[in-house]
RNA sequence: UCCUCCCUAGCUCAGUUGGUUAGAGCAUCUGACUGUUAAUCAGAGGGUCGCUGGUUCAAGUCCAGCGGGGGGAGCCA
């Protein structure tokens, strides 16, 4: 019995195996070629973007298995690992015998060897992960991950679970949806006609999470440093290339860090992402600079090698407004930045990644942390080339008497929030925070242009068929 | 949600001022070919022109509504 192998070990440390030996690989079948004498078969076990070539003397099988060898069919196969004797691969299988797992009727299976478009393979996100692009998508979105977790935990970080059914509306950061098992139909009512959540399962109203930090925050102000990296969900409307209604999110909170170690670790952990993805992922990359993005390494390396620019909102505007650039929305000090300043800035300006700090409160949540001018905040955006605000974070208000003014100006419900306040009443701690969009990150390092395809299973207004 | 463009074969698209039987490439099927690289060559099959209604002698083509999708904007991550 000879042991499986997976394919990337054959492609690129065939020594493991060696020249001439038996090998067994399982895959799936990306094409099929060759004459009455010959087949090829390209063979693809999701390892690596590369297929594996399989070569079938047609006289040593049956013939009815050859034809079930399809694009899209998945087989199993014995052979001796040789050297190619063609081109365009140095090794390959001579095959011995052939088992067929799984066939795909070539009339219906929806993929083809050929390309498909984007938006077809969105129609069936079922079948996209056995495409190059998908694969070659879903290890780098693995990579990321995975290099999130190492990025924190080497540096002692702890990961912290924040829930993901929440009871509070704090952050504002947009509709949420509602979680309740009360019958839709016919809830029960208080007298006055409304609905009584008092019967529903938690005895009050609850609902997807939109953030972790309020809760993260509880953690950092007792061990320190941690961060969450969980699903998040906005019941927005919005259908754009750069939102989802359910995606990931990356919330570091650390308590004794001011602004600028806000920044340096925001800027620490970009750097090491890009840098992680490619030294584990270079196959993978250059198949989607060759595919999609012919700049794609050359931009990852730059936000390696360049110091991110750091200025303040004000010196910002200012840039803005004697840049003599002509913006569809005109720039005063006060408006916030529309996405077209924000490329301006980055990718014409400074070329090269942008952190904006200190902008004005009114514009910012009511957890940041009031400057001493009575008019900013000390928060901080990331902004990347190509898909822009990839970071939004700030130290935080530790001051009890400012946060509880802060809200009470912005008539947020304060008594929702008595339990995020006490961290300030009882031994409160500057700290800072950020937060980082999972698939915004995604979308950078694999070059794609729709975040609907750098997530397995997408959810978009509209859209849960998968 | 707003602006804008699009929806014709399995896929990607052509289809002229409205006019007879709606086309191409790829895919599929059949055949040919002694090592192919998205193989190549020859032939064949394949259509409710997104849906509903309207204008007209006549609608893939013009109009309206609805649905779906792309791009841009807002909200944001």
């Amino acid at each position: 019995m000879i042991a499986k192998t997976k394919i990337k070990v054959l492609l690129k440390t065939p020594e493991v195996v060696g020249i001439g030996n038996d090998v067994k690989v399982e895959g799936w079948v990306r094409t099929k070629r060759g004459n009455k004498n010959i087949a090829f078969i390209a063979l693809n076990d999701g390892s690596i973007i590369h297929s594996i070539q399989i070569v079938a003397e047609v006289a040593n099988f049956d013939e009815e298995i050859l034809k079930q060898i399809t694009t899209g069919s998945c087989i199993c196969v014995e052979g001796t690992l040789v050297n190619s004797q063609g081109q365009g691969q140095s090794v390959e299988i001579q095959a011995k015998k052939i088992e067929v797992y799984g066939t795909a009727d070539a009339e219906i299976y929806p993929l083809q060897k050929k390309g498909h478009t984007l938006e077809f393979l969105r129609e069936i996100a079922h079948l996209r992960p056995r495409t190059n692009t998908f694969g070659a998508i879903l290890r780098l979105r693995h990579a990321m991950a995975f290099a999130i977790h190492k990025f924190f935990n080497d540096k002692g970080f702890y990961y912290l679970h924040a829930p993901i059914i929440t009871g509070s509306d704090c952050e504002g950061a947009g509709s949420m949806f509602r979680v309740t098992t009360l019958d839709a139909v016919n809830p029960p009512k208080n007298s006055d006609g409304t609905v009584n959540y008092n019967e529903d399962f938690f005895g009050k109203q609850t609902n997807l999470t939109v953030s972790g930090q309020l809760e993260g925050e509880l953690a950092a102000l007792a061990i320190g440093e941690i961060y969450t990296f969980g699903p998040t969900f906005r019941a927005e409307n919005s259908n754009t290339p750069r939102h989802l209604a359910e995606f990931w999110m990356i919330e570091p909170e650390m308590a004794f860090y001011d602004i600028t170690d806000n920044m340096d670790l925001a800027e620490e952990m970009l750097k090491y992402l890009m840098n992680y993805a490619i030294e584990n992922c270079y196959d993978d990359l250059e198949f989607l600079q060759k595919t999609y993005d012919s700049e794609l390494i050359e931009r990852i390396k730059s936000i390696i090698n360049n110091k991110f620019e750091r200025l303040t909102y004000t010196e910002a505007i200012d840039i803005l407004e004697k840049s003599g650039q002509k913006f569809e929305f005109p720039v005063s000090w006060g408006c916030d930045l529309q996405a077209e300043h924000e490329r301006f800035l980055v990718e014409k300006y400074f070329q090269k990644p942008v952190i904006l700090t200190n902008y004005p409160k009114e514009i910012k949540a009511f957890y940041m942390k009031q400057n001493d001018d009575g008019k900013t905040v000390r928060a901080m955006d990331v902004l990347f080339p190509r898909i822009g605000e990839i970071i939004g974070g700030s130290q935080r208000e530790e001051n009890f008497d400012k946060l509880s003014k802060r809200i009470e100006e912005l008539n947020l419900p304060a008594k929702d929030l008595w339990w995020y306040l006490e961290t300030r009443k009882f031994g409160t701690a500057p700290h800072s925070g950020f937060g980082l969009g999972f698939e915004r990150l995604i979308l950078f390092v694999t070059g794609m242009a729709n975040i609907r395809d750098v997530i397995p299973f997408p959810r978009t207004p509209k859209n849960a068929e998968f």
